[in-house]
RNA sequence: GUCCCGUUCGUCUAGUGGCCUAGGACACCGCCCUUUCACGGCGGUAACAGGGGUUCGAACCCCCUACGGGACGCCA
């Protein structure tokens, strides 16, 4: 069997250093085999979903040299790659779990379930959908939808007994299916939800193993489920540990700079990051520290990944970059990578305008401008009438 | 609240029943190198969450407790 692997980003905002993380395992693992590996786009969010983000996402996995074999700007056997772009399949399989009576639609308004969870939080209930629109008759929810009303298509659970199944790394893991809500599949803008989009693009896209995040293990019974409605072979299940920031709160913007683009901007080698990314749950056979990509992929066992959430310690990451810095670029290669840091085109433009009314001789360019070298991402008139901004003031504008 | 997952130095980790008086790395402290600051070298402090089993023997296997995290969205 081949192995497939992919990663699966929502372009809803930054890039994330979590998606990096789960892309590196996902890539090593796949390479290791002889395997492939894809991107898909799941952009089925029409609110928060964009086109800048998507572009973001792409440079920069690249940037961190994780390269794709499958994806919606290298094409592929299985495209499209973008959800938003395989509307079509979704409704086509939506209507046959209606068709073969394993999801019904819903009617429900938000408004109602959003009582509905009001009144289950207070009484102390599980939160859940209650069923209300599970025994509709065959007519009303003919006039309904000849009404034109909104609805979603929910999939049916079942009421008893529980889910088993194998995780790669964590073993058995037993969820009742009490636990299991009914979940909406598809919405009532007629985009699939997660759930729905990612168990059959896995399938069509013939992915082998899943390895994501660890905040999927409660919802692999209804993945589970849909695959045996569809009367597919299960790929295999890897839920890796999450990030965390020093806290052990799950990592989060608001406690750490998450961005890739932040560790570029501030100057970090991409080497490094991705470097310190295969450390976080995972370490070389021989304990080795510093690593490339081409090693880790070498030496790459999955059975190595530690369970424990890790935090991400951005001191040591920096003590890594110095590492690679040092070690690992020739002076001609380190002047290079400067160049194109702060004085590519792009950047440095920027700031002429701005430093050439203000200086008499080049020699006054650092005294003033200085935080242009501090990774700051915001060139602006502003900058520079609070000149004596700190380096921590800058990060914070970040 | 319900369910799920996890727990080795402050942090990242090695360890898959005897090799463990628990090893490495970051950080921290001290010493050396050095005209300064770094780099580098050497050394030090520091951990198996707790309690029960199983076993001749447990960091490693089982159970309970505690603690931490995650999930419970027409977000992914």
């Amino acid at each position: 069997m081949t192995v497939r692997t992919r990663i699966a980003p929502s372009p809803t905002g930054d890039p994330h250093v979590g998606t990096a993380y789960i892309a590196l395992f996902n890539l090593a693992f796949a390479r290791q085999q002889g395997g492939q590996f894809v991107l898909r786009i799941e952009d089925t969010d029409q609110a928060r979903s964009t086109p800048e983000s998507e572009q973001m996402i792409l440079d920069s996995l690249r940037w961190l040299g994780l390269e794709w074999d499958e994806g919606p700007d290298v094409g592929g056997p299985h495209g499209p790659y973008r959800q938003s772009e395989r509307s079509d399949i979704y409704a086509e399989h939506s209507q046959q779990l209606l068709d073969n009576g394993h999801a019904f639609r819903c009617f429900c308004s938000s408004e109602r379930l959003d009582e509905l969870r009001k009144e289950q939080m207070a009484n102390k209930q599980q939160l859940g959908y209650d069923g209300h629109c599970l025994h509709l008759s065959q007519q009303e929810v003919q006039s309904r939808l000849e009404n034109g009303e909104p609805h979603v298509v929910r999939m049916k659970v079942p009421g008893e007994g529980s889910c088993k199944f194998s995780d790669m790394l964590r073993g058995e893991i037993e969820i009742d299916w009490i636990q299991v809500d009914m979940q909406v599949l598809m919405k009532a803008d007629g985009m699939p939800t997660y759930h729905l989009a990612n168990v059959v693009d896995d399938h069509l896209m013939a992915i082998s193993h899943v390895i994501r995040g660890e905040e999927w293990i409660n919802s692999a019974p209804k993945h589970i489920l849909l695959y045996q409605y569809f009367g597919w072979d299960m790929p295999v299940l890897c839920h890796m540990p999450l990030l965390r920031n020093p806290d052990k709160s799950k990592l989060s913007k608001r406690k750490n700079p998450t961005s890739i683009n932040y560790y570029n901007r501030m100057g970090y080698l991409p080497e490094a990051v991705v470097n310190y990314l295969g450390r976080m749950g995972w370490s070389m056979p021989n304990e080795a520290e510093k690593f490339s990509l081409q090693e880790m992929i070498e030496h790459f066992d999955l059975s190595r990944v530690s369970l424990g959430g890790p935090i991400f310690d951005v001191e040591k990451l920096a003590w890594l970059n110095g590492g690679w810095l040092r070690e690992d670029l020739s002076n001609e290669d380190f002047a290079e990578r400067v160049k194109q840091w702060a004085f590519n085109p792009e950047y440095f433009m920027q700031i002429v305008p701005l430093i050439k009314e203000r200086i008499d001789v080049f020699s006054d360019i650092a005294p003033l401008a200085g935080f242009f070298c501090s990774g700051m991402l915001g060139i602006t008139e502003q900058n520079f009438e609070h000149k004596s901004l700190e380096a921590e003031d800058c990060k914070r504008i970040l």
